[in-house]
DNA sequence: TCTCGTTTTTGAACGTAGTTCATTATGACA
DNA sequence: TGTCATAATGAACTACGTTCAAAAACGAGA
């Protein structure tokens, strides 16, 4: 019987990922402990490094999924959106803000793992970061035609940062953090203003 | 001789803390470590802990700092700011940027260090963090004299909240990072949207 | 100055992490 | 089925924050 030993170990690894995903949604990352990780799934500790060359390995997996479903959710919201540049923008900020909301530390740990000093982040990292700019890249290319794409992709850049830092700290309660609805409406006000009137 | 113990205290207070600064701005705040804090310093391990309650105490006192510090430099950019509302913003911003810049890893310290689950930030990190939410609130209620107290505190937080954004993504290399100098130009032409056309 | 009780400082030791690796168990193939 | 390569195991290793029994330093009274 061949791939009985491959698929074990992919099992595991699927497995070890749905596991670190709990407990990072429960409790945050850094209450993430290899020793756990192997109770729950019923393997031995060295098992998981049979799989992942190391812990941040596996919660970059964890984070790859979560970039999946941030994505998802944010392209579906489209679907719900007016017609305008700005209504798209406002909904699909609004959905990124609601998934934050609702996968707070999942979504904390795209941020907070921390790399290897100087090393760049993944390839599939800046790819799934490109997606996300690209739902607002379309938008802008639809409010301003006559914009050189340079310009453009500034303004790209500037409006996720924006909306990321807004429910950054919106979130955070350590940083005066703010009610939930006024988020959106924060949003919309800022967003409103940039595009809206040009 | 009374005293003596408390002074030689408060000495090794500050050395601790000018060592942890060093140590962060050099290596970043996860690269902090008790012992050798406690070899640069002179000390044996254990007298880290008759002055600071825990590591994150100490960490807490140069944040403390690096807060003071930060303030500073925005205050004292308003100095060579124009007179308009929206310059005022833009200078301050493009001053927050450039402190993060240049003590990127304190800068991270200040939002990084972790807190325990559920507690509440500390009253004065609460009160830095109105001091910088003032800088923006003034001019604010030159832009708009008309706009009523609520909404202005909204567009205040989200104001910095959008600064922030914009550095911190910017800074990132991680997070498809920005070139510092279209950080500025990022900044100018939100700022410029938000505020110049109301 | 010389005790002696108190307080402070010390650093070895403790608990808890991530990670490794010699050993054991298992699977694939002749 | 027997043999060997491969995988799984978990005790052991290293590194960390933190503690605490013991030693040193202190200061008041003789």
């Amino acid at each position: 019987m061949v791939g009985k030993v491959a698929a074990r170990r992919e099992i595991l690894r699927k497995s070890l990922i749905d596991i670190a995903k709990l407990r990072i949604a429960r409790d945050g990352l850094s209450a993430l402990r290899a020793r756990d990780l192997a109770t729950d799934a019923g393997c031995a500790v060295g098992a998981i490094y049979n799989v992942f060359g190391d812990l941040n390995d596996l919660v970059l997996s964890v984070n790859a999924d979560t970039f999946q479903a941030l994505g998802q959710d944010v392209a579906s919201s489209l679907s719900e959106a007016g017609q305008t540049p700005v209504q798209q923008l406002i909904v699909m900020s609004q959905a990124y803000h609601r998934f934050a909301a609702q996968n707070y530390y999942l979504w904390r740990a795209l941020f907070d793992l921390e790399r290897p000093k100087g090393e760049a982040a993944p390839d599939w990292y800046l790819a799934e970061m490109g997606q996300l700019f690209t739902f607002i890249h379309d938008p802008l290319r639809a409010a301003f035609p006559q914009m050189d794409a340079e310009q453009r992709a500034l303004l790209t850049k500037a409006l996720f940062s924006t909306v990321h830092g807004i429910v950054l700290l919106g979130l955070d309660d350590a940083s005066a953090g703010v009610q939930s609805a006024n988020i959106d409406d924060m949003i919309a006000l800022i967003l409103n203003q940039i595009i809206g009137p040009l």
